[in-house]
DNA sequence: TTCATACTTCGATCGTAACCGAAGCATTCT
DNA sequence: AGAATGCTTCGGTTACGATCGAAGTATGAA
């Protein structure tokens, strides 16, 4: 009768309030010790902790201990697409946390997800790479075309080089707050990164929102056109 | 602190064994009655009802009634597709539920996965049709070519009316048996509907597995060759 | 060495939810 | 009408796990 993988124990280990909000913090990509995911969890350092040994052995996440604190993450991509199509359903499902707040605007704005661009902002670069010819898209399947590559070299990102990663180039990445797609993999990180060294945005403490500044806000909305 | 959607409902929806167990049942596509469940799912008529309740209130099942019997199904695809994806990740972690039976081969070869063909019989039709010029992929994204179009075409298959669906035609569905994908969408359904209406294939009642006639073998094998 | 920080383990409490027996509706069959 | 089937609701038990205080371990700083 019972046959295949087992999906209740995964299920249990994200559907507990304390755990989801830790897994969640996670999703911002940044690597946490286990007193700032005790705050995100809203419990105590204890029992954050056992919280934390159960999703390590459950292989959601990984841990790498340096010096007297110990830094989680999630413990691949493949689990932060989880989480975040999770995130997806529970928001068609109006399954919220919370009424929106103030804060939202700026998350629904730019955000991280996992080490990529997400949000109004990430979901308007794949648009507008797919417009302008650069990535050629299959359904939920995208691929870098050759002049994708070299205007993607004219911005400064070596797309030869980050091949080389056994982690895919293109990914799609559902976005819970636009529904529609985004662009993850190595080069999803690639562009993040790249408007973050050009001083173009910058990641808010203890959140997952990205903010543009006034100058890098131009920038990107030029290279980034959406015809309308 | 506490923002976007809420994972740990649907989480927990899916943590308990019974309800995780009743949620494969209904993978299989067919609607199914409580009590069906119930016993699916290990537990008793009246502890199913209330489980049901729950998911149906969670969003994650449909139901109809149909005189005395009430029929469960799945809500939609995305819950199916968030059902498979978590039994990807729970195999690829070693979650097992029981240790490879007898009966699992039968599973691994071809079984239903909502409305289409899985296991190894499920892969090696995407990969033929892929090798052959029917299917276009650039990475998950499928897309069918006009050859395929005209194959298919062939073979009793009329696209152009698939097109009419607001579901994709063409999907790819992550097989945790085979850890590769197969082809999903309303495409994959008309063809495993076309097997079953040849004669090639049937469904085993009480089950997901597909067992194909002899003929229907050959024939299949035939039309789908794999180079190696 | 001593103190402080970061985290884990132990032990006990407490609440929730899964569970089933029994009774209650609703629908269909005869 | 009465009987049978399919499912839901109620009530009470039980068990598991989330929680935190307190004590224990490890690393680093003074």
């Amino acid at each position: 009768m019972k046959e295949g993988p087992d999906i209740a124990q995964i299920g249990a280990l994200i559907g507990d309030p304390a755990r989801a909000n830790m897994l969640a913090a996670l999703t911002g990509g940044r690597a946490l010790t286990a007193t700032e995911l005790a705050a995100a969890g809203g419990i105590t350092l204890q029992t954050a902790s056992t919280h934390l040994s159960k999703l390590e052995t459950g292989g959601l996440l990984a841990q790498r201990k340096q010096g007297r604190h110990r830094y989680f993450t999630l413990a691949d991509e493949a689990v932060a697409r989880l989480i975040e199509s999770m995130m997806g359903l529970a928001a068609s499902r109006g399954h919220l946390r919370h009424q929106p707040g103030p804060k939202d605007p700026a998350l629904r704005k730019a955000r991280i997800c996992y080490d990529h661009l997400a949000g109004d902002y990430g979901v308007r670069m794949l648009d507008s790479l797919v417009a302008s010819g650069s990535i050629d898209a299959i359904g939920d399947g995208l691929a870098v075309t050759p002049k994708g590559e070299s205007d993607l070299q004219s911005i400064g990102i070596d797309v030869g080089s980050l091949k080389s990663s056994r982690r895919p180039l293109c990914r799609a990445c559902l976005d819970w707050s636009e529904r529609r797609t985004h662009l993850a993999g190595t080069l999803g990180k690639a562009l993040l990164s790249n408007f973050m060294e050009k001083g173009w945005a910058r990641r808010m403490p203890e959140s997952r929102s990205v903010v543009f500044s006034p100058e890098g806000e131009r920038q990107f909305l030029k290279l980034f056109p959406v015809e309308s």
